[in-house]
DNA sequence: GATTAGGCTTCG
């Protein structure tokens, strides 16, 4: 049965792969065929195949098999015990419910099988064992689920020749087919009424669109498509449809397309039945026109589609003209637009513009001429993609779009050239309230500008149209009527030569002076570059950037404090009170007798605290070199204190180092708690690179006692505190994430030091950041940066940090040294 | 086998 021709691999990698996989086939039992071979042609004589709905625990699978079409597969599991587990879900075609059941296949034949399936493959399975689903009550499958494992297990795997281009007839299908004895028969879906629908059933409808919005972005892992959709039994159902991929969603152009989905699972919400799309959905949709081409949409590249779904759609359509359930359709050209309308607009894009992260500006046309004078919206040639010329007296052919929040996304990957049905588009009258047109407002007044606002509200959002969609045709033949003079359209390149209409962006640096954070200090000679242009140079180690701040990190800015090791480069948060409190808590305990022969040894008592113990006595030692300098309290050593004692007692001695008793000696507590307390300042050491040994300081010759010379005699590496803020940038093209780390503390003005020990160094850093970055602020209000940046490499990638730059006074609070 | 959204105009 497993024989070389029967391994007809199509694509390169198949291939070059094949004798590796004819290879692996001999001794892991998968097979499988590609190009119309039968999955059953496949499999040994003496096996029986048993249909799926007969599938029970009591199935006595010996030398059965169990045969459907691939309709989920799951991701390849690594089990703990160096196995594999790979889950599918497969659907009889000629079968009655249920007619879909879940293979669970483990070891090797997952492997091999993962490999080889796809999505509507034809597989067939034999050497199982049947098991109740655990998941049954929940998904409604099946009651049981098959399972593969060990020597029995194999699976043949078929797959169906690639679908024919465009229209595939019920005659091409059915003799693309005819090798598939299985597939011969004509699968029989059966479609309910809307009417009829009972909660929690897997079902498959068809209906005409009453409403619709394109896919957007979820708070989750999809795009959601939200429809209503109607038949001839009147009832109105809600859909929603959850994939991530845009090409798995309905492809709807407008209401009254017709839509056909294959299963959907009823849900009862709101007291009225919903539909959710369920495991192996799809969805294929017409154009709604009476006498039109019954010409199915779908990406999926295998859809059962006879002269029974022909009629079903006519059907459809007639109904549904002889209704008036369906809203007029606003979709009017820019010929027809008056001021404040919301409608659909069906154009073809000529140039696009980001104007900031949450604007951009679309330029497009449909061929008709606005009686409205068009908004021109100012934008530099430098971030405009796709330009034309356009002589004046055509200008108002152009339509400025300007497209806002989430559908800044779908925007972003439009290509000039490309024709659009933008949904509720709303015309704006007048442009007073657009950033950066300071023009004549009399001759404005009378102006419209579209906008797209944010949301899905009322379908909001946009469609790219296929090319050969009849609005495209019709929209084709009214913009080629145009001649080259009239309007001459260079796509995907910048021509900074046609500059007449274009002019300055309300958000480009260059002509408009605006106030400025900060400046560099910096002496390179770079130009500045745009953020997008950063991002395609190539290696460089500087870069002069104007951008303003997007968004920072941390929020919190106590938390830009880091701690940071000059030995390892290790850099840590500064340890919270809880967690250094509960080190001193285990150190009060370990007191023993101990007894340096270098120092003194006494009681001291604990001031009284808010909240503390009053009137406690804790054992204090003190170098005898110092106290006979009489600089004994310049360095002391509490044993079994706690962190809120040592608190209080911070202001009676210059420098503490807290310890413990262990093994009769002294010894300093372990991190995450300081070693050393100097008034309101705590010095850490690095546990990596520290080897600690209480000892008394050398302090001959020494003018002051600092932490230096402390941590150096107990041997540890001190960590010295740092800024580490992370900010993203933006500028007219493009953002950019930096660091500030290096020069951190000039551009702040102030050091890390102090922000360690002192509330006024962190509210300055506050300032800076509320003025660079005011909150609530629009971008509009933030101040643009000139930045040096430099480019380094972390991880494997680029990164970058702001440089030689500092605030400038009126972005940072007036220094009062 | 989770979650997403659950129509219902607008900051610009």
């Amino acid at each position: 049965m497993r024989s070389e021709s029967s391994c007809q691999f199509e694509t390169e990698r198949g291939k070059a792969s094949r004798l590796t996989e004819t290879a692996a086939a001999a001794v892991m039992p998968v097979h499988v065929a590609v190009g119309g071979a039968s999955a059953g042609s496949q499999v040994p004589a003496h096996l029986t195949r048993i249909p799926i709905s007969l599938v029970s625990t009591d199935t006595d699978c010996s030398d059965k098999t169990v045969q459907g079409k691939v309709l989920h597969k799951g991701p390849l599991v690594s089990l703990e015990d160096d196995g594999f587990l790979l889950k599918i879900i497969i659907q009889e075609e000629e079968g009655s419910q249920p007619d879909s059941i879940s293979v669970v296949v483990f070891g090797g034949v997952a492997q091999r099988l993962s490999e080889a399936v796809r999505l509507e493959d034809v597989v067939v399975a034999s050497g199982f064992t049947v098991g109740k689903s655990p998941t049954f009550h929940k998904d409604k499958l099946h009651p049981c689920n098959l399972y593969l494992s060990g020597d029995a297990a194999c699976v043949y795997v078929s797959r169906p020749p690639p679908a024919e281009p465009k229209t595939q007839t019920a005659n091409k299908r059915s003799s693309s087919h005819a090798e598939v004895p299985t597939a011969a028969k004509v699968p029989k879906y059966s479609y309910v009424p809307l009417s009829e629908l009972k909660p929690e059933n897997v079902v498959n409808v068809y209906g005409v669109v009453v409403f619709f919005k394109q896919p957007f972005r979820t708070r989750g892992t999809d795009l959601c498509s939200s429809l209503k959709i109607t038949d001839q039994s009147n009832k109105k159902v809600c859909c929603t449809i959850f994939c991530s991929k845009l090409e798995d969603h309905p492809k709807i152009f407008q209401v009254g397309d017709i839509i056909r989905m294959h299963r959907v699972k009823t849900r009862l919400y709101n007291d009225s039945i919903a539909l959710v799309n369920t495991f192996g959905f799809s969805a294929v949709t017409f154009d709604g026109t009476v006498g039109g081409d019954v010409e199915p949409r779908t990406s999926s590249r295998n859809i059962h589609f006879d002269e029974e779904d022909r009629r079903v759609v006519e059907e459809l359509r007639s109904w549904a003209a002889a209704q008036t359930l369906l809203p007029p359709v606003p979709r009017i050209p820019l010929s027809a637009v008056q001021p404040k309308v919301y409608f659909d607009l069906t154009c073809q894009l000529l140039s696009k513009a980001s104007i900031d992260s949450t604007c951009t500006l679309l330029r497009v046309w449909d061929g008709t001429r606005c009686p409205h004078p068009l908004l021109k919206v100012a934008v530099e040639p430098g971030i405009s993609e796709g330009t034309y010329s356009i002589a004046k007296e055509r200008q108002n052919l152009v339509a400025n779009v300007l497209v806002y929040d989430n559908h800044v996304e779908l925007a972003r990957q439009l290509k000039p050239g490309s024709y659009l049905r933008i949904y509720n588009l709303r015309a704006l009258p007048g442009a007073s309230k657009l950033p950066g047109n300071t023009g004549n407002q009399s001759e404005e007044a009378d102006c419209v500008v579209f906008h797209l606002h944010g949301g899905t509200a009322f379908g909001r959002g946009i469609r790219i149209l296929p090319e050969n969609s009849p609005n495209v045709q019709e929209l084709k033949r009214i913009t080629g009527s145009f001649t080259d003079d009239d309007f001459d359209v260079v796509l995907e390149q910048d021509d900074s030569a046609q500059l007449e209409i274009w002019c300055t962006p309300p958000e480009s640096p260059d002509p408009v002076p605006v106030d400025c954070g900060t400046e560099r200090s910096c002496s390179h000679g770079e130009a500045a570059v745009t953020l997008a242009e950063l991002k395609r140079a190539g290696p460089r180690r500087v870069f002069h950037v104007r951008a303003q701040l997007r968004s920072y990190e941390p929020r919190r800015l106590h938390q830009a404090l880091k701690l940071h090791c000059h030995k390892c480069q290790a850099m840590q948060d500064v340890p919270d009170d809880d967690a250094v409190a509960a080190v001193f808590s285990a150190a009060c305990g370990e007191t023993g007798p101990c007894g340096p022969t270098w120092a003194l040894s006494g009681q001291v008592d604990v001031p009284a605290g808010p909240s503390g113990p009053c009137g406690r006595t804790v054992t204090v030692y003190m170098s005898d070199q110092l106290m006979a300098e009489g600089k004994g309290k310049d360095l002391v050593y509490l044993l079994g204190v706690t962190l809120e004692e040592t608190c209080r007692l911070a202001s009676a001695f210059q420098s503490i180092v807290p310890v413990r008793s262990s093994g009769g000696r002294l010894a300093l507590l372990d991190p995450p708690a300081p070693f050393l307390f100097r008034g309101t300042r705590r010095h850490y050491g690095c546990g990596r690179c520290s080897e600690a040994q209480v000892k008394e300081p050398c302090v001959e010759g020494v003018e002051a006692v600092d932490e230096r010379i402390i941590a150096e005699a107990l041997g540890v590496q001190l960590l010295q505190p740092r800024l580490l803020v992370k900010l993203e940038l933006q500028d007219a093209t493009d953002t950019l994430e930096v660091f500030l780390w290096r020069d951190a503390e000039s551009f702040f003005h102030v050091s890390a030091e102090d922000v360690a020990a002192n509330q006024e160094a962190q509210d300055r850093i506050r300032l800076v950041m509320d003025s660079l970055c005011p909150p609530g602020g629009s971008m509009a209000a933030r101040p643009w940066l000139d930045l040096c940046l430099t480019a380094y490499a972390a991880e494997g990638r680029t990164c970058y940090q702001i440089c030689n730059t500092v605030t400038r006074p009126a972005a940072a609070p007036s220094d009062p040294a």
